[in-house]
DNA sequence: GGTGTGACTATGGCCAGCCTAAGTCAGCAG
DNA sequence: CTGCTGACTTAGGCTGGCCATAGTCACACC
């Protein structure tokens, strides 16, 4: 069978000894771990803006919804800002940043995993071009689509975070 | 600029109307959706089997460990096996299932993430053929990586999610 | 100037997830 | 048969995320 692992290489190799601490994956869930959190930003992929349809879209209180989106706009995936429909009063909608915009890969690996394991929901991702199914994959920069066993896990030298910096 | 949302199309268009309450999302945090149950699972990825490295390369506490190891058990995503080194006592490890080794495009949709947004981590992943760095990207079954404004979000019917059962 | 609406804030309470500290239990080593 | 190690469990307590209910405040409309 495979083993689903990836292979840690140089310094890490004895898994002994090093401790994944600053690791991306929990920093990130600092900010967007909680389950309103990536529901709200599912609806701001939905195209939602204001503040009431929010908290009822994502089955949330309002109180909630405040909290978790004036977290999410400190944090810089979401902007608010004013705006005005002619002959009405100035209203605060709500808009994913490039920031934001950027964890959708993440949000469409969980839609697709659910689908796949939990049954299928009542709607699917097509890319509009050829209407065909999309989800989210493994790919390096190299264009290859790797498995998870094909994968080292490196340490990034001083340098190569400095260049990269 | 672009507006990082979906389109919706056919019968989901006017938002109001529908909600995503059966949202494979929603379903998924709902096994996965605390810190600790990712980060155990990054754990797996990394080749980690047993319980109390499983706690203490995580950050967490036993009980914790504990009591989610055996929901992962429970939901399949991680099997727990007897083991036997020669000379030593049976042991418990676990192990990634296919089930649970296919979140991995979330685990790195969220570590790229982190890594872009918060600061570079002091690992990547690389894949091992070419050496180049591997993220996690929106890929359709026709091979694009489509962007999300050139996505549609459509409603499935009845027959198609028949065919599909 | 009263009414309605949108975008919140305030209060109080519940429960899940986390912690530490300590206990259990099985099996091999001495 | 005592001790040690690995894999847990139990007990007690804290905090954060969630809820419902109710209140605030600015502004357009009538």
């Amino acid at each position: 069978m495979t083993e689903s692992t990836i292979r840690l290489t140089g310094p890490l190799d004895p898994r002994t000894g090093w401790t994944a601490a600053n690791c991306p994956i929990g920093r990130t869930l600092d900010l967007v771990g909680t389950r309103s959190a990536l529901l709200l930003l599912r609806e701001a992929f939905y195209g939602t803006t204001r503040f009431a349809d929010f908290a009822e879209r994502v089955g949330i209180s309002e109180p909630v919804a405040a909290a978790r989106l004036r977290e999410l706009v400190d944090h810089g995936l979401i902007e608010r800002e004013p705006y005005q429909e002619p002959g009405q009063r100035t209203r605060m909608q709500y808009r994913l940043t490039q920031q934001g915009a950027e964890l959708f890969p993440a949000l469409v690996a969980l839609m697709q995993w659910g689908d796949r394991w939990l049954g299928p929901a009542g709607v699917e991702l097509r890319h509009r071009d050829c209407g065909e199914l999309v989800g989210a994959e493994l790919r390096c920069t190299g264009g290859h689509h790797p498995a998870v066993e094909d994968l080292d896990l490196v340490a990034r030298d001083r340098r190569t975070q400095a260049a990269h910096a």
